[in-house]
DNA sequence: AAATATATACGAAATGGTTCGTAGTTGCAA
DNA sequence: TTGCAACTACGAACCATTTCGTATATATTT
Protein backbone atom coordinates (compact mmCIF):
# COMPACT_ATOMS: atom_id res chain seq x y z
CA UNK A 1 0.00 0.00 0.00
CA UNK A 2 1.61 3.06 -1.18
CA UNK A 3 1.38 6.44 0.64
CA UNK A 4 -0.35 9.50 -0.92
CA UNK A 5 1.73 12.90 -0.60
CA UNK A 6 -0.06 14.03 2.46
CA UNK A 7 0.32 10.62 3.90
CA UNK A 8 4.06 10.91 2.98
CA UNK A 9 4.01 14.02 4.73
CA UNK A 10 2.70 12.29 7.84
CA UNK A 11 4.95 9.40 7.65
CA UNK A 12 8.36 11.49 7.00
CA UNK A 13 7.22 12.92 10.57
CA UNK A 14 7.07 9.54 12.28
CA UNK A 15 9.86 8.31 10.90
CA UNK A 16 11.75 11.41 12.40
CA UNK A 17 9.89 11.11 15.76
CA UNK A 18 9.09 7.71 16.05
CA UNK A 19 5.39 6.95 17.71
CA UNK A 20 3.49 10.39 18.09
CA UNK A 21 0.28 11.39 19.46
CA UNK A 22 -2.16 13.15 17.04
CA UNK A 23 -1.36 16.37 18.12
CA UNK A 24 2.57 16.63 18.22
CA UNK A 25 2.42 15.27 14.31
CA UNK A 26 -0.29 17.88 13.49
CA UNK A 27 2.05 20.47 15.05
CA UNK A 28 4.91 19.10 13.38
CA UNK A 29 3.11 19.80 10.04
CA UNK A 30 2.30 23.44 11.34
CA UNK A 31 5.63 23.95 11.63
CA UNK A 32 6.54 22.79 8.30
CA UNK A 33 3.97 24.26 6.60
CA UNK A 34 4.68 27.69 8.38
CA UNK A 35 8.55 27.42 7.54
CA UNK A 36 7.79 26.59 3.92
CA UNK A 37 8.42 29.53 1.31
CA UNK A 38 5.75 30.51 0.47
CA UNK A 39 3.92 29.23 4.39
CA UNK A 40 1.43 26.41 3.63
CA UNK A 41 -1.74 27.11 5.30
CA UNK A 42 -2.12 25.26 8.96
CA UNK A 43 -3.55 22.13 8.70
CA UNK A 44 -6.64 21.11 11.79
CA UNK A 45 -6.45 19.18 14.04
CA UNK A 46 -9.17 17.01 13.16
CA UNK A 47 -7.67 16.60 9.63
CA UNK A 48 -4.27 15.73 10.61
CA UNK A 49 -6.34 12.85 13.13
CA UNK A 50 -8.74 11.94 9.92
CA UNK A 51 -5.74 11.21 7.99
CA UNK A 52 -4.05 9.16 10.69
CA UNK A 53 -7.45 6.96 10.73
CA UNK A 54 -7.01 6.51 7.29
CA UNK A 55 -3.80 5.86 7.42
CA UNK A 56 -4.16 3.14 10.48
CA UNK A 57 -7.24 1.06 8.08
CA UNK A 58 -5.05 0.91 5.47
CA UNK A 59 -2.12 -0.38 7.49
CA UNK A 60 0.22 2.43 6.86
CA UNK A 61 0.84 2.92 10.45
CA UNK A 62 -0.24 1.05 13.54
CA UNK A 63 -1.83 2.91 17.01
CA UNK A 64 -0.97 1.92 20.50
CA UNK A 65 -4.92 2.90 21.75
CA UNK A 66 -3.82 2.08 25.67
CA UNK A 67 -3.68 5.93 26.41
CA UNK A 68 -6.40 8.09 25.55
CA UNK A 69 -4.12 9.83 23.25
CA UNK A 70 -3.46 7.63 20.88
CA UNK A 71 0.06 7.00 19.94
CA UNK A 72 1.10 6.47 15.79
CA UNK A 73 3.98 4.75 14.49
CA UNK A 74 4.75 3.95 11.08
CA UNK A 75 4.33 0.50 9.74
CA UNK A 76 6.97 0.68 7.55
CA UNK A 77 10.64 1.71 7.23
CA UNK A 78 11.41 5.26 5.54
CA UNK A 79 13.83 3.07 2.93
CA UNK A 80 11.25 0.53 2.31
CA UNK A 81 8.41 3.30 1.35
CA UNK A 82 11.27 5.10 -1.09
CA UNK A 83 12.25 2.00 -2.38
CA UNK A 84 8.51 1.60 -3.54
CA UNK A 85 8.05 5.69 -4.69
CA UNK A 86 10.59 5.66 -6.37
CA UNK A 87 10.01 2.58 -8.43
CA UNK A 88 6.89 4.10 -9.27
CA UNK A 89 8.22 7.29 -9.77
CA UNK A 90 11.10 5.89 -12.61
CA UNK A 91 8.23 4.06 -14.09
CA UNK A 92 6.42 7.02 -14.55
CA UNK A 93 9.08 9.56 -15.18
CA UNK A 94 11.59 8.18 -17.00
CA UNK A 95 10.41 5.22 -18.73
CA UNK A 96 12.09 2.96 -15.91
CA UNK A 97 15.30 3.68 -16.79
CA UNK A 98 16.68 4.56 -12.91
CA UNK A 99 20.46 5.73 -14.76
CA UNK A 100 18.10 8.33 -16.47
CA UNK A 101 16.83 9.56 -13.21
CA UNK A 102 20.29 9.52 -11.51
CA UNK A 103 21.81 11.65 -14.38
CA UNK A 104 18.96 13.98 -13.94
CA UNK A 105 19.76 14.45 -10.47
CA UNK A 106 23.25 14.77 -10.58
CA UNK A 107 23.14 16.53 -13.59
CA UNK A 108 21.92 19.73 -12.52
CA UNK A 109 24.74 21.55 -10.73
CA UNK A 110 23.13 20.47 -7.31
CA UNK A 111 25.11 18.33 -5.89
CA UNK A 112 28.09 18.78 -3.78
CA UNK A 113 31.67 18.12 -3.98
CA UNK A 114 31.07 15.58 -1.17
CA UNK A 115 27.68 14.55 -2.02
CA UNK A 116 29.44 13.48 -5.67
CA UNK A 117 32.27 11.54 -3.53
CA UNK A 118 29.94 9.62 -1.71
CA UNK A 119 28.11 8.48 -4.64
CA UNK A 120 31.46 7.85 -6.52
CA UNK A 121 31.97 5.48 -3.65
CA UNK A 122 28.83 3.62 -3.90
CA UNK A 123 29.66 2.78 -7.26
CA UNK A 124 32.88 1.74 -6.41
CA UNK A 125 31.34 -0.67 -4.03
CA UNK A 126 28.83 -1.70 -6.22
CA UNK A 127 31.23 -2.74 -9.25
CA UNK A 128 33.24 -4.60 -6.93
CA UNK A 129 30.46 -6.41 -5.22
CA UNK A 130 29.27 -7.15 -9.05
CA UNK A 131 33.00 -8.59 -9.71
CA UNK A 132 33.82 -10.60 -6.51
CA UNK A 133 30.55 -11.13 -4.74
CA UNK B 1 2.51 24.03 -14.69
CA UNK B 2 3.08 20.45 -13.54
CA UNK B 3 1.00 16.92 -15.17
CA UNK B 4 -1.09 14.87 -13.06
CA UNK B 5 0.33 11.21 -13.67
CA UNK B 6 -2.55 10.38 -16.72
CA UNK B 7 -1.24 13.44 -17.84
CA UNK B 8 2.41 12.34 -18.09
CA UNK B 9 1.60 9.39 -19.47
CA UNK B 10 -0.15 11.07 -22.62
CA UNK B 11 3.20 13.24 -22.36
CA UNK B 12 5.50 10.20 -22.94
CA UNK B 13 3.60 9.40 -25.85
CA UNK B 14 3.85 12.38 -27.52
CA UNK B 15 7.64 12.68 -26.70
CA UNK B 16 7.99 9.66 -28.47
CA UNK B 17 6.00 10.33 -31.42
CA UNK B 18 6.25 13.59 -32.06
CA UNK B 19 3.04 15.59 -33.02
CA UNK B 20 0.13 12.96 -32.66
CA UNK B 21 -3.36 12.56 -33.22
CA UNK B 22 -5.86 11.92 -30.44
CA UNK B 23 -6.22 8.32 -32.17
CA UNK B 24 -3.03 7.30 -32.32
CA UNK B 25 -2.64 8.62 -28.55
CA UNK B 26 -5.16 6.48 -27.36
CA UNK B 27 -3.94 3.59 -29.15
CA UNK B 28 -0.65 3.92 -27.98
CA UNK B 29 -1.81 3.92 -24.43
CA UNK B 30 -3.55 1.15 -24.63
CA UNK B 31 -0.45 -1.00 -26.59
CA UNK B 32 0.95 0.16 -23.13
CA UNK B 33 -1.54 -0.85 -20.39
CA UNK B 34 -2.53 -4.43 -22.57
CA UNK B 35 1.54 -4.68 -22.02
CA UNK B 36 1.97 -3.79 -18.59
CA UNK B 37 1.58 -6.96 -16.12
CA UNK B 38 -1.14 -7.59 -14.90
CA UNK B 39 -2.30 -5.63 -18.33
CA UNK B 40 -4.72 -2.15 -17.12
CA UNK B 41 -7.98 -1.51 -18.35
CA UNK B 42 -8.12 0.02 -21.93
CA UNK B 43 -8.94 3.80 -21.87
CA UNK B 44 -11.71 4.96 -24.12
CA UNK B 45 -11.04 6.98 -26.91
CA UNK B 46 -13.27 10.04 -25.47
CA UNK B 47 -11.65 9.50 -22.42
CA UNK B 48 -8.21 10.68 -24.17
CA UNK B 49 -9.76 13.14 -26.03
CA UNK B 50 -10.95 14.78 -23.34
CA UNK B 51 -7.86 14.59 -21.12
CA UNK B 52 -5.47 16.03 -24.40
CA UNK B 53 -8.20 18.93 -24.51
CA UNK B 54 -7.78 20.07 -21.04
CA UNK B 55 -3.92 19.65 -21.66
CA UNK B 56 -4.37 22.11 -24.29
CA UNK B 57 -6.05 24.14 -22.09
CA UNK B 58 -3.15 24.18 -19.17
CA UNK B 59 -1.29 24.34 -21.68
CA UNK B 60 0.62 21.07 -21.27
CA UNK B 61 0.12 20.38 -24.95
CA UNK B 62 -0.24 22.65 -28.17
CA UNK B 63 -2.73 21.70 -30.75
CA UNK B 64 -3.09 21.86 -34.47
CA UNK B 65 -6.60 22.02 -35.46
CA UNK B 66 -6.17 22.82 -39.53
CA UNK B 67 -7.10 19.82 -40.17
CA UNK B 68 -10.21 17.76 -38.85
CA UNK B 69 -8.19 15.11 -36.63
CA UNK B 70 -6.35 17.93 -34.45
CA UNK B 71 -2.67 17.09 -34.23
CA UNK B 72 -1.17 17.43 -30.50
CA UNK B 73 2.23 18.13 -29.58
CA UNK B 74 4.21 18.40 -25.93
CA UNK B 75 4.24 22.24 -25.05
CA UNK B 76 7.61 21.36 -23.05
CA UNK B 77 10.46 19.40 -23.16
CA UNK B 78 10.49 16.43 -21.42
CA UNK B 79 13.86 16.96 -19.67
CA UNK B 80 12.11 20.53 -18.37
CA UNK B 81 9.38 18.44 -17.20
CA UNK B 82 11.70 15.43 -15.74
CA UNK B 83 13.41 18.10 -13.49
CA UNK B 84 10.30 19.76 -12.25
CA UNK B 85 8.54 16.48 -11.25
CA UNK B 86 11.83 15.20 -9.55
CA UNK B 87 12.48 18.02 -7.87
CA UNK B 88 8.78 17.72 -6.39
CA UNK B 89 9.60 14.41 -5.50
CA UNK B 90 12.68 14.30 -3.72
CA UNK B 91 11.28 17.46 -1.50
CA UNK B 92 8.33 15.13 -0.99
CA UNK B 93 10.09 11.52 -0.53
CA UNK B 94 13.86 12.06 0.55
CA UNK B 95 13.35 14.99 2.66
CA UNK B 96 15.17 17.21 -0.50
CA UNK B 97 18.32 15.44 -0.89
CA UNK B 98 19.37 14.41 -4.31
CA UNK B 99 22.20 12.41 -2.98
CA UNK B 100 19.88 10.38 -0.86
CA UNK B 101 17.99 9.65 -3.83
CA UNK B 102 20.87 8.28 -5.77
CA UNK B 103 22.35 6.65 -2.89
CA UNK B 104 18.16 4.54 -2.91
CA UNK B 105 18.10 4.18 -6.87
CA UNK B 106 21.62 2.60 -7.60
CA UNK B 107 21.46 0.90 -3.81
CA UNK B 108 18.89 -2.12 -5.11
CA UNK B 109 20.87 -4.07 -7.20
CA UNK B 110 19.39 -2.93 -10.36
CA UNK B 111 21.66 -1.11 -12.15
CA UNK B 112 23.94 -2.45 -15.07
CA UNK B 113 27.70 -2.29 -15.26
CA UNK B 114 27.34 -0.07 -18.06
CA UNK B 115 25.04 2.38 -16.04
CA UNK B 116 27.25 2.37 -13.42
CA UNK B 117 30.29 3.21 -15.55
CA UNK B 118 27.98 5.74 -17.27
CA UNK B 119 26.97 8.00 -14.54
CA UNK B 120 31.11 7.44 -12.61
CA UNK B 121 31.50 9.33 -15.81
CA UNK B 122 29.17 11.79 -15.26
CA UNK B 123 30.48 12.29 -11.83
CA UNK B 124 34.39 13.00 -12.71
CA UNK B 125 33.24 15.23 -15.57
CA UNK B 126 30.94 17.27 -12.72
CA UNK B 127 34.02 17.70 -10.33
CA UNK B 128 36.18 18.73 -13.09
CA UNK B 129 33.65 21.14 -14.18
CA UNK B 130 34.04 22.29 -10.31
CA UNK B 131 37.56 22.20 -10.30
CA UNK B 132 38.00 24.38 -13.71
CA UNK B 133 34.88 25.76 -14.74
C1' DA C 1 -28.03 10.24 -51.58
C1' DA C 2 -28.09 7.40 -47.80
C1' DA C 3 -25.65 4.87 -44.60
C1' DT C 4 -21.56 4.35 -42.13
C1' DA C 5 -17.35 5.67 -39.90
C1' DT C 6 -14.74 9.03 -37.54
C1' DA C 7 -14.12 13.40 -35.54
C1' DT C 8 -14.85 17.17 -31.69
C1' DA C 9 -17.37 19.14 -27.78
C1' DC C 10 -19.18 18.90 -23.50
C1' DG C 11 -22.11 17.63 -19.49
C1' DA C 12 -22.11 14.75 -15.86
C1' DA C 13 -21.13 10.78 -13.08
C1' DA C 14 -17.63 8.24 -10.64
C1' DT C 15 -13.44 8.18 -8.02
C1' DG C 16 -9.94 9.42 -4.77
C1' DG C 17 -8.10 12.53 -1.66
C1' DT C 18 -8.50 16.31 1.74
C1' DT C 19 -10.73 19.22 4.89
C1' DC C 20 -13.39 20.29 8.71
C1' DG C 21 -17.62 20.74 11.73
C1' DT C 22 -20.06 18.60 15.20
C1' DA C 23 -21.22 15.11 18.52
C1' DG C 24 -19.96 12.60 22.22
C1' DT C 25 -16.37 11.13 25.79
C1' DT C 26 -12.86 11.58 29.22
C1' DG C 27 -9.74 14.00 32.28
C1' DC C 28 -8.71 17.96 34.99
C1' DA C 29 -9.14 22.32 37.36
C1' DA C 30 -11.79 25.79 39.78
C1' DT D 1 -19.55 19.00 41.02
C1' DT D 2 -19.49 21.98 37.64
C1' DG D 3 -17.24 23.63 33.85
C1' DC D 4 -13.45 23.78 30.66
C1' DA D 5 -9.97 21.59 27.85
C1' DA D 6 -8.46 17.88 25.03
C1' DC D 7 -9.52 13.63 22.89
C1' DT D 8 -11.77 10.31 19.29
C1' DA D 9 -15.30 9.24 15.85
C1' DC D 10 -17.54 10.18 11.86
C1' DG D 11 -20.53 12.27 8.30
C1' DA D 12 -20.41 15.32 4.79
C1' DA D 13 -18.68 18.93 1.87
C1' DC D 14 -15.31 20.00 -1.30
C1' DC D 15 -11.91 19.65 -4.90
C1' DA D 16 -9.23 17.65 -8.57
C1' DT D 17 -8.93 13.93 -11.65
C1' DT D 18 -10.66 10.45 -14.58
C1' DT D 19 -14.11 8.30 -17.17
C1' DC D 20 -17.51 7.98 -20.56
C1' DG D 21 -22.18 8.78 -22.88
C1' DT D 22 -24.42 11.54 -26.05
C1' DA D 23 -24.96 15.25 -29.34
C1' DT D 24 -23.40 17.01 -33.38
C1' DA D 25 -20.47 17.76 -37.44
C1' DT D 26 -17.72 16.05 -41.22
C1' DA D 27 -15.82 12.77 -44.29
C1' DT D 28 -16.13 8.34 -46.77
C1' DT D 29 -18.18 4.40 -48.71
C1' DT D 30 -21.87 2.04 -51.01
Amino acid sequence: MTPTESELAILQVLWIQGPTTVRAVNEALNTLAAQSDPPDRAIGYTTTLKLLQLMAEKGLVTRDESQRSHIYTAAAKQEKTQRSLLGRFVANTFGGSRSELVLRALGDGQATPEELAEIKDLITRLENDRTHG
